[in-house]
DNA sequence: CATGAATGAGCTTTCATTCAT
DNA sequence: CATGAATGAAAGCTCATTCAT
């Protein structure tokens, strides 16, 4: 894959939408030329076939998720607000590029066999988020996790989801009502605090 | 899609671990065909195409998955240890079919454009799930839900994530394990239990 | 390549001419689905690829030259005139196959590329004639050959091209013309017999 | 076609090697840029295609064989000893030009369409060969021919495909017992000599 | 003068699907 | 009822070629 001019980048985003409205199975190399305005031939210049033109999508989509979460996490405060940060990082990002994420969640299997795509996932997510598990064991805001890996891929799951409905039914809530949704789920959990202290 | 000889339906199966494998897209009917024994023109006969028949495989697992939730949802107890059981339920069907389980998230695009089939997996969880939440509201066992349809998706969300890390990873740990640590998360949360007379 | 039905074999020596007249590269499977009137998807099912039809085809070439050439080689008489025999034979196939054999020379060098070409080759031609050199200097009508071998392929050359210039011009000597000239040049050669005792 | 740099000439022997071995049709401009050195772009300023370029480095070999064969040809003493001699000549820049000689073979059928080619080859060999022929049976070294011309293409076959298996096996003889070999058959034949006056 | 970048025009190949037996 | 054989319809990809710099 050839360095890409930025302008052609630029248009290729307009051609995020059809892959996730269609699939990138039922997206034509000719649909993707059409709606980006790049030529086909000018396609296969820069890539290797359309798996890396969803690749390439995908991974902008996770850069971006990547650089609010490490923000949201190195942010001042206690663990357990950092994670309410992460959460809404991570749903911010998807409520504003629907279409690729869309596009992801629909080729997830795809996704899973590109194996930079699986390492950019962990980079972005999983292993921030596994720290700020760890520092919350430490400053006292968050439970002591048994395996923090698999706590922070529940994580993960919880929150694409819940960005995923959004995306697929066409966002008609609140950013910050979602966010606080999930942020209480995964805080809080489903059980009634006995002594109501913690709360909202 | 003409009623299937129960032989049939059996040697199916062996393509679902094709199809978990590469994708519907990248399986050809042949392929299907190899994998299962079952001649081409067959599967024609008794399928419409290749959707049809990731269609009954998908329905096949929805179906048992819907089974054992709903013996876990009216089952005895506080809503919160039934909420519990039905976490194990579902790990416990994906855990014993791996492949179509696989099949289905990696195709989730799809099969959120089969209708049949998000009306399946509807009232395969979705329902029953939230009126458990609401049950629970009632016996006190759970925390009274604002928005209890988009809290059971959550729901799901994170057994299927959990589940499909297993899944993909090859099942190491005791599906025990999993689903208490995933059942812990959902009802307790990550924050610590201020005075722990909850507790697990 | 799949066992082919008569019927299609036949059809397809219509495209030979084609294939002689553009060689291979310029003939477009379309090309030869029309003139041959077999569906271009049907080619595919019995062939891997252009490359095979074509190799079918000089096969097909080949078989016949190594059928007539085994028939001058073992028929009665001396060495010396059943290599004449040779010569008329594999010339009579050349010119009443005008079309797969300039084929044949016009991608000589694909053909060298096909290894199951030179086998054919070999046995079609090169065996049969050594053998007839080797027992000519045996009955005494040739001479001792040094490299039977390499004299076999300077044979196979001699007729080869004097063939193809026919097939090429378009056939307007008489066939047993041209064969005396190459058979009396292979076995007098352009000197003077001396003491013309032999002579033709 | 411009005139070319003698550098760049150079350069592109490299790729004569690779037309040999591929056929022009398999070998992609890219390959020749490549394999050459020379930029894509730049063969393009120089040529009008890549037909131009293998036309150029045949047209090459030709010339060379046309001023070898002539002064072969309009040497010193009897037809039948200068015959020997062009044999010799055409032989040894066979053997010492390999690749392009291949090329010339493995083209053979694209030759025959460029027709600027078969003008060439007719100069640089049938001609001189035909009058050699014509001043042998006046000299009395040589029988007079019934049909000089077709005898000539006979001969150039003979020559060309014994020096074509050296150039294909990977040369192994010694160029001096290959033109012997073949001075020999094409001088003697194959017939035993009855009173060996004439012999080697 | 030379060339990197870009692309129009096609072609091979693949597959889902049909149907006679 | 089941299936081997055949094919129509598409699509991914390639490559020769151009042109602005």
């Amino acid at each position: 894959m050839r360095e890409l001019p930025v302008q052609l980048a630029t248009k290729l985003y307009g051609a995020a939408e059809l892959i996730a409205d269609q699939g990138l199975d039922n997206t034509k190399i000719d649909d993707i030329a059409e709606a980006s305005g790049v030529p086909k031939a000018t396609l296969y210049y820069y890539f290797t076939g359309k798996e890396e033109i969803l690749a390439f999508l995908l991974k902008d989509l996770l850069t971006a998720i990547a650089g609010d979460v490490a923000v949201a996490v190195s942010a001042e405060g206690p663990a357990s607000e950092r994670l309410a940060g992460v959460v809404r990082a991570q749903l911010g990002v998807m409520l504003r590029n629907p279409a690729p994420c869309r596009a992801l969640v629909g080729d997830l299997g795809r996704a899973t066999r590109l194996p930079e795509l699986a390492a950019a996932l962990s980079a972005a997510f999983y292993e921030p988020v596994e720290k700020l598990l760890r520092e919350g064991a430490e400053d006292g805001s968050l439970r002591r996790a048994e395996d923090p890996m698999s706590e922070a891929v529940m994580i993960f799951g919880t929150v694409t989801i819940a960005g995923l409905m959004e995306a697929i039914m066409g966002a008609h809530r609140e950013m910050d009502a979602i966010a606080n949704g999930v942020a209480r789920l995964l805080l809080d959990g489903l059980a009634p605090r006995t002594l109501d202290a913690t709360g909202a």
